[in-house]
DNA sequence: AGCACGCCGACT
DNA sequence: GTCGGCGTGCTC
């Protein structure tokens, strides 16, 4: 192995005192401290660092001051391979810079895999060392020559083989006929052969190859290059892709796919395959500890592969890097909420400029910021207009609730009751789409007028009649349904408002009671089993009403289904959110690409109670760039995002008379930046969340002025009791 | 972030 | 008399 063989350049002689980041939170500016060497070793080495009484990875980042009379802790190489890039501890560096947040607590993202420091668990396999006739019983006999000079199996590869049992297996090692060894457990088999990829352009439309052609080449230069693949639904968007990650892959190098909602993508898994011929390496917070050791470590040793994950993945110490896609990237679930707070997709691009490889940021809906990107020629804007088959875009009416409201304690209206009905005639399938988990979003004593509130937090609680609880969304706390009411105690009085996919379906069990119906939220479909599941029910026509939360918007499409309702298109456009509009925008034409084929174009209706609003109007008509002109206009006109810039200062803590107290301290120390507007403090949208109030600043700038800066230089002059917890949020996508 | 030390309430 | 709550302080 090269990696073994001293290097000239860079290497560190033993016994050197050196500068390790150990990965965790050390509130130091640079969060390394010192440490001596056991072996020569480089700058950019993972090391097993021990720290109080614990031992953690650390990161070597350079030569310590001789500061002598200390007595330095000893680092110790866990393995050679072990080592970061140049530009990924560049890309670790510029988060930590970005998002304000200490060098050790990004450090973890890229080397936190459970039990790092130790090597694989190996597992037991057996050989045969004895000839077949040495065995007493025909069975023995068969088993030996069946193992004959093969490596050694596990246990169950055996008993899959020859049906021998455990008891068996172990009797004849102690017969000396078989003998025990550790293996290591095999991962290869999702390894790509470089030399088997072929590119698929042929397959494709003459649209979808010049952008794929486009795209290959990028790979092929190894240089920065940024892409925004902008294409309607059904356009071909992942064929497209998938070219580029194919040159990578021919050129062996690795290729990074970011998705959101990664758990439920067993048919992305599929395509891959059909593609590829092999699996995608998965990355997600589901896998097992060996799964992800195995992912991790062929990362870091620059193995060929293609990794499908979640945001998380970004932080995969690839060696190899050729290409890094972002899949829907307008999905706010790029965004980390908690922890280290980033976003995915724009520190994807950060990584790739460092690393000197194309990204591309695939969309059918983009989002503002990339929109405007492209425009101001940061990306270069692909967009593919043609629906793959000639699907028609669906054609989309609004229900004016005002003028057909449904009936009391119903929320289906009568024109889309009646849509529903002509589809279930027709043998077609149709999906109401209600982005409202459970059963009823509140609950209301009738006595005393009370609401149920979480006991933790400043929400309401959600009833789910099915598990016959209340839950509430944030913390996780879930009680039973209560039949006295909490506040004044009067018994049967408690009753639900409002309505919840649960609900919905309720009242169509009773419309349509005939109908057969599916729920899809994550409170049902929990595993990517059960996803599965679903999609091949809604495939053989064993479903014929969908009902579903904003799960059933992404990426799946059922060409049976010809109408989708939208129970309450409004909701969303009501709150201060500043991408209130884009979001709803984004999630509307999401879901209406769920419906329809060629021969039977869908059918989309929306009730609302706000016809005339913006989102609504350029929806049905189908004016994509009227509306982002609108909303390019309105966030340029109020300086927002992607025109200026934004960033929160949240403080937290169980006394809130305190956070405010502290608060007013901050406001007094403002020292007036230009350019730069405080907002706040202001008690957070969910004032108390897990039993911690929040007290919020937000911090408005123009584009160029740094943001960063002026917080760190603000909040130096703050001591902040450590009963109080202080959290800034860099560019924030969320505001409660 | 862990993990200690440290000082005040209900249990073998 | 101890077990254990989580407040604050340190980690080369």
């Amino acid at each position: 192995m090269s990696s073994h063989a001293p290097q000239a350049v860079g290497i560190i002689p033993e016994n050197t005192p050196i500068r390790v980041v150990p990965a965790t939170a050390l509130p130091h500016l640079d969060g390394a401290l010192s440490y001596r060497c056991d072996t020569p070793l480089h700058i950019g080495q993972l090391v097993a660092t021990p720290l109080g009484k614990r031992q953690v990875v650390g990161l070597v980042i350079g030569l310590a001051d001789a500061s002598a009379g200390m007595t330095l802790k000893t680092v110790s190489l866990f393995h050679a391979d072990y080592r970061l890039t140049p530009d990924m501890q560049q890309f670790l560096d510029w988060v930590a810079k970005w998002y304000l947040e200490k060098p050790g607590l990004v450090l973890k993202m890229a080397s936190s895999v459970p039990s790092a420091l130790k090597d694989d668990a190996l597992s037991i396999g057996y050989h045969v060392i004895a000839s077949p006739d040495q065995a007493k019983t025909e069975r023995r006999q068969n088993i030996l020559a069946e193992l004959a000079g093969k490596l050694p199996e596990t246990l169950s590869a055996i008993r899959a083989m020859t049906g021998a049992t455990a008891s068996t297996i172990k009797a004849m090692c102690d017969d000396g006929l078989l003998a025990a060894v550790p293996i290591r457990p095999d991962h290869s088999a999702n390894q790509p052969d470089h030399m088997t990829i072929q590119d698929r352009l042929k397959s494709l439309t003459d649209e979808q190859s010049d952008a794929a052609k486009t795209l290959a080449k990028a790979v092929t230069a190894k240089q920065y290059s940024a892409f925004l693949l902008d294409g309607v639904t059904g356009s071909g968007k992942t064929e497209v892709y998938f070219e580029a990650v194919a040159a990578a892959l021919k050129a062996g190098r690795q290729a990074l796919i970011l998705l959101p909602e990664i758990a439920l993508s067993q048919a992305f898994e599929r395509r891959c395959y059909e593609r590829f011929g092999f699996r995608p390496r998965l990355w997600h917070s589901g896998l097992t500890d060996s799964r992800r050791r195995a992912v991790w470590r062929d990362a870091i040793r620059g193995v060929p592969m293609i990794v499908a994950g979640a945001r998380s993945a970004l932080f995969l110490p690839f060696k190899n890097p050729g290409v890094i896609v972002v899949d829907e990237e307008h999905e706010l679930s790029f965004r980390q909420q908690d922890g280290v707070r980033y976003h995915a997709r724009d520190m994807a691009v950060l990584r790739a400029h460092l690393s000197h490889i194309p990204i591309i940021l695939s969309s059918a809906t983009p989002s503002l910021e990339s929109l405007v990107n492209a425009e101001q020629g940061k990306y270069h804007h692909i967009r593919l207009m043609s629906r793959y088959g000639a699907a028609g875009m669906p054609d989309m009416a609004l229900i004016d609730l005002s003028k057909t409201p449904a009936e009391r304690r119903r929320w289906l209206s009568p024109p889309l009751v009646d849509a529903i009905s002509k589809a279930l005639e027709q043998k077609e399938q149709a999906l109401l789409f209600l982005n409202r988990r459970g059963y009823a979003p509140m609950s209301l004593c009738l006595s005393c007028r009370e609401r149920i509130v979480c006991p933790n937090c400043s929400t309401w609680l959600v009833t789910h009649k099915s598990a016959g609880e209340l839950r509430c969304h944030h913390c996780g706390h879930n009680s039973q349904f209560p039949s006295i009411c909490p506040s004044c105690k009067t018994e049967g009085m408690i009753m639900p408002c409002g309505p919840g996919v649960e609900r919905l379906a309720e009242e169509v069990s009773i419309r349509f009671p005939e109908a057969r119906q599916g729920i899809f939220s994550s409170d049902v479909i929990t595993t990517p089993a059960l996803a599965e599941q679903f999609f091949n029910a809604v495939h053989n026509d064993e479903i014929d009403i969908i009902i579903g939360t904003q799960m059933v918007a992404k990426g799946h499409h059922f060409p049976d289904l010809t109408l989708v309702g939208v129970v309450d298109a409004d909701l969303g456009l009501g709150g201060a959110d500043l991408r209130g509009g884009e979001l709803s925008w984004q999630l509307l034409t999401q879901v209406a690409g769920r419906a329809g084929r060629a021969e039977r174009p869908g059918k989309v209706l929306l009730q609302t109670a706000m016809p005339e609003s913006m989102v609504l109007q350029s929806l049905i008509h189908d004016d994509r760039d009227g509306f982002i002109a609108a909303e390019k206009a309105a966030r340029k006109d109020a300086a927002m995002p992607p025109y200026g810039r934004l960033a929160a200062v949240i403080l937290s803590g169980r006394d809130e008379a305190r956070l405010m107290l502290i608060a007013r301290q901050m406001v007094d120390h403002w020292p007036n930046f230009d350019g730069v507007t405080l907002l706040g403090p202001a008690p957070a949208p969910l004032r108390l969340l897990r039993r911690n109030y929040r007290v919020r600043f937000l911090l408005k700038s123009e584009r160029d002025v740094n943001l960063q800066r002026v917080i760190t230089s603000w909040l130096a002059a703050i001591a902040i009791p450590s009963a109080v917890s202080c959290q800034v949020d860099i560019d924030p996508v969320s505001f409660f």
